[in-house]
DNA sequence: GTCCTCCATGTGATTATATAACATTACAAG
DNA sequence: CTTGTAATGTTATATAATCACATGGAGGAC
């Protein structure tokens, strides 16, 4: 997506996903932000880190954390389930990876370089999820919470619908 | 358990809505709207329908559905989990309670006379769940999703953080 | 009325998701 | 090398949700 990543007029950058992009970028753009952030940082980017990551970042949907543990098992790496917990743990905190609440399933970040606020796009037909920045303090659940004296320190902005891609092959919903 | 009374252990009484009102008129609006709602459109308020959201209104906080089986228990219903899940997913079905995504729980409708983009904080401290309105197709998100042609059929809009109450309680935060 | 069908409920078993607790290993600092 | 700390491995368990099938009740067809 490096030479193809058209800014959207209002600014937004568009998400990934949904769209034709080099794929293959996303794995090694994924794991080198992920190398840069730990270096920087001093946080250890172990093998089973950048195992977990490196199988999120091969597709833009998100996996359940067994479905994680059967590929590590496949690659040698432990597998009891805290293997795999540990590992998704490390990448939420440090921002390389975001939980799917509606999913109970994990993600590759789409914006490793940027602190962000994710919102993201699930498919209800083909499970792709897109990433894309949200300002939920902006907007009318900000306003409430400012009312009330609520203080926001994290956010979970989940849409759940139909992506363009299943959208052109079933255009119509009432068809059996 | 606490008998379902919705007092801290301190013996103050928690920040429901995060704003003190008149609670049991939430119980007996809930179920009256519910009970409208049911006979206008020809769905069935079953007892344990009823007994599940009235359990849900006596709080205003989310309750994971073994808690809510609990108590269906002590009051003679079925005790096993499919009791509690069908009725739940009959209440969130017509709009009469929500699942609280971030929790794997489940609050009563704040606001069930009108169709609604639920929008919801959540106290990390006293576990108080706040329900506000959201409108997330019109800020960023929307931006995004009309942008790719991502039809949104349902969004999930939680924040995370501190109440005022609890803000007040513990005015110096040591986070985390 | 009887029968029938549909839907709701009850129950036992199972699957899916996540964490607790503790032993072992790797690694950096002194 | 010793030691402290973080990471990993493993067993067991907790929590959340669903499957599969039996039972029962309300309402319509006859």
């Amino acid at each position: 997506m490096t030479s193809g990543s058209p800014i959207a007029p209002d600014g937004v950058t568009p998400p990934v996903g949904f769209a034709h992009h080099d794929h293959s970028s996303c794995v090694v753009d994924g794991l080198s932000a992920a190398e840069a952030r730990c270096s920087s940082e001093g946080l250890r980017f172990t093998p089973v880190r950048r195992k977990v990551l490196e199988i999120l970042l091969q597709e833009h949907r998100a996996l359940g954390a067994y479905v994680i543990l059967d590929r590590l098992r496949d690659e040698g790496f432990g597998s009891q389930p805290p293997v795999a917990y540990r590992a998704l743990d490390f990448l939420v905190t440090n921002g390389l990876a975001h939980k799917i609440e509606r999913l109970n399933a994990f993600i590759a970040c789409a914006h490793p370089h940027e602190p962000h606020a994710p919102a993201f796009m699930i498919c209800r037909l083909c499970d792709a999820v897109a990433e894309a920045q949200s300002s939920p303090a902006r907007g009318a659940l900000g306003a409430a919470a400012r009312a009330t004296g609520f203080r926001i320190e994290r956010t979970v902005v989940e849409a759940e619908g139909v992506c363009p891609s299943c959208a052109d092959k079933a255009p119509k919903k009432d068809n059996t």
